[in-house]
DNA sequence: ATAGGGTTAG
């Protein structure tokens, strides 16, 4: 509904331009001094757009009675400029255009409109509109010829853009360059390159400006391609690009040299630079960040602020907050989250997902969530932080919920969704998720992305089925230094060290040099199949083949390995003969060896260091407290029991789960909240008496309370993994095995009862617990009783 | 020109 003026006082449309003198009305409507004169009108809307008020120009362009294509391009072309926000005005404002059949849209209408299309990746229209141009003779036109290259490259329709480039009859390097950052947008640095050397080739008056450098830098950052860098660098300086457009080039130059790892030349970039913004202090930042200077980035932040307010913005903050996040330094977390608040910007997006990130990693998942619920706009960056949070903080379960609403609200799931989100069925051990995921990777064609085939190995391998890792580890396109880690971790976790073995060879026949993971995986995977003086030889050969100094989860292998292995004096000279001063989990793994094989004097002397640096998390009390009961010495076991509850440790339960046609069922220690409990206790009972047949005897070592032996017994036969697989025995058919999954070790009076319900039962058991796989089967356990 | 979520080891 546009407000007509009167039909009095109409003027005639010609096409007035600001160099033709007014026309003989003008004076007349001047005098009486309305702004209703359509030369005024376009004079004052021309006004409007460059001050950048857009509502008041589009509301003169509304009192314009008949707009000429002036004043359409005008508008449109304000429109465009803003951004997807504002674009689709634009748009509509061109098909107004159309309807209005007095105006045709020319040489000036196309581009910008264009541009509108680009900015809503609208491929349809664009093509519509390239059609129009072409019928009006105007698509080989130089503007409009770019403007469609720029809207092609940005739907990804390559061809396309390569065509018009093609017919051009002549090019400028405007169109070179949107060639060029067509290519650079995509990540091909190959093309991007041809086309860099062919516009010199072509024509020596077109000479790479600072839009050619802005676009090809980051290919060359990506590409780590410093020395091209430098000489990018050097032309630079010499065609004196950093006069003009120094904070674009510069800006570009320092981001380069940070992500090629040389800082030192990203300061002295950014110290020679004149002109600084908002945008060079986030590269600056994010370049400490990425290559892990956490405490300078820190420092350039405080910098950054003490400069001005203005320099601050989401992205420089959401550097910071990784910063946070990787030094787990909740305190300055909290800080970056009220200046946020202060400075208006804890709605932005990007500041968002940053903070929830921050709060995930620092095990504040409460925090993270309440901040999810809070933002008014989330996208798949939201969703995918929050899945990963849960699945990091061991709500593999909520993981799956937040997937299921993120669905409901029909936000898609890209890449990093679906990685974060197998690992919970990882966790969980469910292959029945774990397929579901799968297939839903394949059906939105990312099935053999790198690292979500890597993710997929590890599922399968969490879930039982190595088999189906070992296929897409083969399968896949292209596999990373973590396929080649994650397979090796996965034979381990399943005893199969010798596969593990041959995989690490295989890898130096494939020129894939390993890393430090590469030998905590294999060490491990050695530990795991008793593989002690193989084991030994790797860690060796990590130090003096490979220059791999070790790091304490090497240590905490090695101590798992000889422990395990039953050599515990070795072990413990082991610990003694560290160059690092042995942590709390070095120790840990000593004593669970001890416990393994009930030496109960070194357990209590390991227990006494392990007190002394006090005891992280809880799998260590229940260690000490299970290391006491064996002892018999019950008044310590609760000693140490009452030690955790003070420390506020939460005793995690012991607690088993068993997927059945893809629902999981989880069990706790004598629970029966199960509605199949009176089946599942009756079983475990008639399963006693059996096995008391055949020689069973209960290892009542493995109780932590004070109780008479026949409780005891009962405490242990109620134990969770033993519910699990019960009630998998009385589900599943008798061909089917049974997979149980436990999130501590697997109890030892329970290895020697499944190995017992094997033979009565006749069935084929699994047992994945927080170590590694046991496979049951004819009365005895693929780990050989060592685990 | 910068930037937010992701896979392996314990």
């Amino acid at each position: 509904m546009r407000p007509r003026l009167p039909a009095t006082k109409l003027k005639p449309a010609a096409a007035p331009t600001h160099r033709q003198p007014p026309p003989t009305t003008y004076r007349l409507l001047s005098t009486a001094a309305a702004p209703s004169d359509e030369c005024g009108l376009q004079q004052q809307l021309d006004a409007h757009v460059a001050r950048g008020n857009l509502s008041l120009a589009r509301h003169l362009f509304d009192q314009i009675p008949d707009p000429d294509v002036r004043a359409y391009n005008a508008l449109i072309r304000a429109y465009s400029w803003r951004g997807p926000g504002l674009a689709a005005y634009a748009l509509n404002l061109y098909r107004a255009m159309l309807q209005d059949r007095r105006v045709p849209p020319d040489k000036y209408t196309f581009p910008f409109v264009l541009k509108a299309c680009s900015a809503l990746l609208d491929l349809r229209s664009g093509r519509a509109i390239h059609s129009h141009a072409a019928r009006a003779g105007l698509h080989t036109d130089l503007f409009v010829s770019t403007a469609l290259i720029d809207l092609y490259m940005k739907c990804a329709f390559l061809c396309h853009a390569t065509n018009v480039f093609d017919q051009m009859p002549a090019r400028d390097a405007v169109a070179w360059n949107a060639m060029l950052a067509g290519y650079a947008l995509h990540g091909m640095y190959h093309h991007a390159l041809a086309y860099l050397l062919r516009m010199q080739d072509h024509d020596a008056r077109l000479r790479p400006n600072a839009s050619t450098l802005v676009s090809l830098l980051p290919l060359l950052a990506q590409q780590r391609a410093l020395s091209q860098g430098k000489s990018v660098h050097a032309y630079s300086v010499r065609a004196c690009l950093h006069d003009k457009d120094g904070v674009l080039v510069g800006t570009a130059l320092l981001d380069m040299y940070a992500k090629c790892g040389h800082l030192h030349y990203t300061c002295r970039v950014f110290e020679a630079m004149a002109d600084k913004n908002d945008v060079t202090w986030s590269a600056l930042i994010g370049g400490f960040v990425l290559c892990n200077r956490m405490v300078e980035a820190f420092r350039l932040f405080k910098e950054m602020l003490a400069q001005g307010l203005c320099f601050l913005s989401p992205t420089s903050v959401a550097s910071a907050l990784r910063a946070c996040a990787n030094l787990a330094d909740l305190h300055i977390g909290e800080q970056l989250h009220v200046l946020l608040a202060k400075s208006g910007l804890h709605s932005d997006l990007t500041a968002g997902n940053s903070l929830l990130s921050m709060y995930a990693k620092a095990g504040l998942i409460d925090e993270a969530t309440e901040l999810f619920d809070e933002m008014v706009v989330k996208d798949t960056v939201s969703y995918s932080a929050l899945i990963s949070g849960y699945v990091q903080n061991g709500m593999a379960d909520e993981a799956f919920l937040v997937f299921r609403k993120m669905q409901a609200h029909n936000v898609e799931p890209d890449v990093a969704t679906m990685v974060s989100l197998i690992p919970a069925c990882s966790h969980l051990a469910a292959l029945q998720h774990g397929k579901c995921s799968h297939a839903s990777v394949i059906v939105r064609g990312i099935a053999s992305e790198t690292s979500i085939c890597n993710a997929l190995i590890d599922m399968y391998a969490k879930c039982g089925r190595i088999d189906l890792s070992r296929q897409i580890f083969d399968v896949m396109p292209a596999q990373d230094i973590v396929s080649w880690n994650t397979m090796i971790a996965g034979y381990g976790i399943h005893g199969l060290g010798k596969e593990a073995t041959a995989l690490f060879l295989d890898m130096k026949n494939r020129a894939c040099e390993p890393d430090d993971v590469t030998f905590i995986c294999l060490i491990s995977a050695c530990s795991h199949s008793g593989l002690v003086t193989e084991g030994k030889r790797w860690f060796h050969m990590m130090e003096q083949r490979y220059g791999i100094t070790p790091r304490m989860e090497h240590y905490i292998g090695m101590v798992d390995l000889l422990a395990r292995g039953g050599f515990l004096d070795e072990a413990y000279q082991f610990i003694q003969s560290m160059p690092l001063k042995a942590d709390v989990r070095v120790w840990g793994a000593l004593l669970g060896a001890c416990r393994v094989h009930k030496n109960i004097d070194l357990g209590k002397q390991v227990a006494r260091m392990i007190q002394k640096l006090g005891a992280e998390g809880t799998g260590n009390f229940v260690l000490l407290s299970n290391i006491f009961s064996a002892a018999g010495r019950f008044d310590e076991a609760a000693e140490v029991r009452i030690l955790q509850k003070e420390k506020g440790f939460k005793k995690s339960p012991g607690c088993s789960w068993i997927e059945i046609n893809g629902s999981l069922h989880a069990f706790i220690g004598g629970d029966r909240s199960h509605p199949q409990s009176p089946q599942i206790y009756e079983e475990l009972d008639s399963i006693l008496v059996d096995i008391q047949k055949l020689g069973y005897q209960a290892d009542t070592s493995f109780v932590l309370q004070d109780l008479e032996d026949e409780e005891k017994e009962k405490a242990l036969l109620y134990h969770s993994e033993k519910l699990a697989i019960a009630f998998g025995i009385l589900t599943l058919s008798e061909d089917k095995t049974i997979f149980v999954t436990k999130n501590l070790r697997v109890c030892g009076d329970c290895h020697t009862v499944i190995k017992y319900m094997t033979l009565v039962r006749k069935r084929a058991i699994i047992v994945r617990d927080a170590n590694r796989f046991h496979h049951f089967k004819n009365g005895q356990c693929s780990c050989g009783d060592f685990w």
